[in-house]
DNA sequence: CCTTCTCGATACGCTCGTGTATTCGATACA
DNA sequence: TGTATCGAATACACGAGCGTATCGAGAAGG
C-alpha cells in the first residue's frame, strides 16, 4: 500500500526503444567494426536519434557490454539446456553429438563469431572489461566441464584428467576451428572440429 | 650503362620514412584498434605530419595490408628456418619440441595476437583482404604441413591422416590456445596447448 | 478527461579528422 | 658547387560526430 511505483513510471516505451538499439548495435558492430561505429550510425539502424540513444546509455562502451551480458547468457542458458537433456532420462547422444549440436546451434553463427572476436579484443585492450570477459568465460568453461563430466560417465567413459581441462582444451579448441571456418572457405570448417574433438576425447577417456 | 636508375632517384629518407610509419601504425593499432585509429594518431606516433603519410600510402587499409604482409612474411621465413634445422644434419628435437620453439618464439607475442585478430576480422568483413588473408593463411598451413611431416618421419612415426590435415588441426589449435591464454590470465596457457598437441600427435601417428 | 511527468526529438557550439594543393628545405648527382 | 628533383611540411576548406541543454508530444494515473 505505501510504494506502488519502486521503479520509473513509464517503462514500455523506454523497454522497447533499448531493444531496438542494442539490435542496430549489434548489426553495425558487426559489418562496421566496433571502432569504427559511431554513435550516430547505432542511432540511424535503429531508427532513432542520439537523444533517445544518450537517454538510455551513456556511452557505446556500455551499450558493448550491455550487449555482451545479454549474449553470454543466452549461450549459457543453451548450455544448461543441453546438460538438463543429458541428465533426463531419454539421454541418448553421446559427448560428441551434444557438442557438435551445440556447435551448430550457435558457435556456427557468423554474426557472433565477428561480436565475440570484437569483444575478446575490446577485452584485450581494457583492464575493466577484461575481468568482466575473464569471469564470463571461467563460467562457460565451468559448465562445459559439466557437461563433458555428464556425458563422459553416461558414455560409460572415465576422463584421466579434469573436466575443467578439457573443457578449457575443447573451447580453445572449438574457437580456433571456428576462426580457421570462416577465414579460409571450403570443406574443412567441420572437418577440423571433429578432427580435434575426436582426438581430444579419445586420448583422454578411457573405458570405465 | 643505359639505365642506372630504374627506380626513383631517392630513396634513403623515403625508406626510412616508411619503416617509421609502419612501425608506428603498428602500436598505433595494437592498443587503439584498427577501426579506432586515425592518420593523424599513426604520424603523431612516428613523428611525421600527414603530407608524409599520403606520400607514402594511399589510404590506412594500404597501411594495413603492407604491415600484414610484412609481418606474416617474417613469420614464414622463421617456420622456414625451422624446418631447415629439421631436415638438416644435427637435427635432434621431437615434434613437439620444435612446435613448442615455434609457440614462445613467435605466437606467443602479446602484440601480435592482437594484429593477427585485428587482420581476421578485417578480412572476415572486407572481401578483398579476405582473399589475400586466405592466401596466405593456406601457404602458412602448407609449409606446417611439411615441418608436421619431417618431424614424424624423423621421430619414426607414420601419419594417419593427411600433414594438409593436421597442420589445419594444430594451427586452429594453437589459435585458440593463444587466444584464450591470454584472456584469461593464469597458469593454464602453455599446458592447453601442450594437452591438445600431445593428444592430437599421439592420436594421429603410428610408429613406423 | 485532465494533469503530470517521462523520454525521445531538436538545436547548438564545438572538436577532430580528412584529402588536396602548394611550398620549401633537403638530397643526390654531375 | 651547382642544380634538378624529391619528399615532407604547411595551408585550406570541409564534413562528421560529439555531448549538452531544452522542448514538446504523448503515455500513465487519478
Amino acid at each position: 500500500m505505501s510504494a506502488p511505483h519502486p521503479g520509473p513510471r513509464v517503462t514500455r516505451r523506454r523497454a522497447e526503444t533499448r531493444a531496438r538499439l542494442l539490435l542496430a548495435a549489434l548489426d553495425v558492430f558487426v559489418d562496421r567494426g566496433v571502432g569504427a561505429t559511431s554513435v550516430e550510425q547505432v542511432c540511424e539502424a535503429a531508427g532513432y536519434t542520439r537523444g533517445a540513444f544518450y537517454s538510455n546509455f551513456s556511452s557505446l562502451d556500455e551499450l558493448l557490454l550491455t550487449l555482451y551480458e545479454q549474449r553470454s547468457a543466452a549461450v549459457l542458458a543453451a548450455l544448461e539446456e543441453a546438460l538438463a537433456r543429458l541428465t533426463g532420462p531419454a539421454a541418448v547422444g553421446t559427448l560428441t553429438d551434444v557438442v557438435d549440436d551445440l556447435l551448430t546451434a550457435h558457435l556456427a553463427d557468423r554474426r557472433w563469431l565477428v561480436m565475440q572476436t570484437e569483444i575478446a579484443l575490446h577485452a584485450l585492450r581494457t583492464p575493466a572489461a577484461a575481468g568482466e570477459v575473464a569471469a564470463r568465460r571461467a563460467r562457460l568453461r565451468e559448465r562445459v566441464g559439466a557437461l563433458i563430466a555428464q556425458a563422459a560417465q553416461r558414455a560409460g567413459r572415465r576422463l584421466t584428467t579434469s573436466p575443467d581441462e578439457l573443457a578449457s582444451a575443447a573451447l580453445a579448441l572449438v574457437e580456433g576451428a571456428r576462426l580457421q571456418a570462416w577465414l579460409e572457405p571450403g570443406d574443412g570448417p567441420v572437418r577440423t572440429d571433429r578432427l580435434l574433438l575426436t582426438a581430444l576425447l579419445e586420448q583422454y577417456t578411457v573405458s570405465a
